[in-house]
DNA sequence: GGAAGTCTGTGAAAACCTTCACGGGAGCGG
DNA sequence: CCGCTCCCGTGAAGGTTTTCACAGACTTCC
């Protein structure tokens, strides 16, 4: 506990953290807003599914989604030849696809750890479950035994973390503890092999490179929506 | 000078959608990257406050954030000159002009929509109050009468909407309903002279211009988590 | 089977955002 | 008061993302 506080590790040139978003994938780099805009076809195509279409256009998509119909084909471009010209993209088979490469063709196991106001609603939020995700556990300091949470999720102590994850070979955490917890627990999940971290505490985490975070900061929102309405 | 084909419109204009982000104030536009920033710079001078510390550079705001300094300085001048050369930043005076910039100098009253899971551990969340949003009321349609919901928050039938938002001159509003009640409910806040919505429901929400919207898609986070750990 | 019409995929251009690099103003120690 | 150092503000450069616009491929219908 003596060590030395991890202060700036130099003083004479710029170590400025640049901004890097974005991922490479089979030799193309493809733009982080590519992903997320990827999703929303996904959802937009499993509604038209559901609706029995069997075709759509870059143009309806786009329509559908607030873009513009050059951008739709050419994000989904990135990812290889699936409309078909005079015709328009086969509704099944762009899904499947889309699926395939989000990671989603798959149920996925999540943790999730700090089980209180937040955590709990998520426990019960269907909306992860339809895309595929499942909460499988979730993790509590304040768990003296094992229970059962909502939506008939086990709770256990944080303690048990390391045994269960490995268990049920879980590469997923959302993450809902308190400020002070935060960078501990997240430690302990890295160290325990997680993959990708959905952090709802509002703390920058210092993590190592292979392991991906997505903040989620509902103070941030409302703040800058604040500051639209002046 | 040959204009051989000047423009043939070959009769099918493009009406896509343009995806407009930024924002103009004050004679300059402001990329809305810039403003998500400026709440992460407020929370951090927050601290620094709390910290009781006078002065902070860009280096040093940067290094706790992960952005580069220039990204900083650059932020930060869209909106005057906080920074003294040679000095840095008044930790305080830098702090009030942010929260005055941001709007969130004074407390903002907000009500949310849809009181499910998501609703009640957000009417618990104490994230939005400590920045200075107070959610004043909620509204239901599964509620018959009036009744004190989760955090001590009056919780109201739908129907009531209109009534309380005047009375309480309600601007911003927290969308935790059905898929199916969004847009309905959306239409009932606009007439109702609401100027800002936070949605957490997956569907785009069809708005008129002045009215800003934000989504906060969880699913939608989880999945392209998801694409990064293929 | 041919002609008309539709819609994709994609270079090129435009818009947008971030980083670089430096002039010069402010503090500070002597 | 002077020189030295620190660090802001900012034009310019560099990089990334979005939009434009069109050739060509496929469907459809007669």
């Amino acid at each position: 506990m003596t060590a030395k506080r991890p202060k700036a590790p130099r003083g004479t040139s710029h170590p400025d953290t640049p901004a890097d978003s974005g991922s490479s994938l089979d030799g193309r780099k493809i733009p982080a807003a590519v992903i997320k805009r990827l999703s929303l076809y996904a959802r937009a195509l499993q509604e038209l599914e559901r609706q029995q279409a069997e075709k759509v256009s870059s143009s309806e998509l786009s329509r559908l989604l607030g873009f513009t119909s050059a951008q739709v084909r050419k994000d989904l471009a990135y990812f290889g030849q699936f409309g078909v010209p005079g015709f328009g993209y086969p509704v099944g088979d762009l899904r499947r696809n889309l699926r395939r490469i989000l990671g989603t063709d798959r149920e996925l196991q999540v943790a999730l750890v700090g089980v209180g106001h937040l955590g709990t609603a998520l426990l019960s939020y269907g909306g992860f479950t339809r895309q595929g995700f499942r909460i499988v556990c979730a993790f509590d300091k304040e768990v003296s035994a094992p229970r059962i949470g909502a939506a008939g999720i086990p709770v256990y102590h944080i303690d048990e973390l390391e045994k269960r994850l490995a268990e049920h070979a879980i590469g997923f955490a959302i993450l809902t503890v308190s400020s002070e917890a935060a960078q501990a627990v997240a430690n302990r999940l890295i160290a325990a092999g997680i993959s990708a971290i959905l952090n709802f505490v509002p703390v920058r985490l210092q993590t190592p490179e292979h392991v991906k975070i997505h903040y989620v900061d509902l103070a941030l929102e409302m703040e800058s929506l604040s500051f639209y309405t002046r």
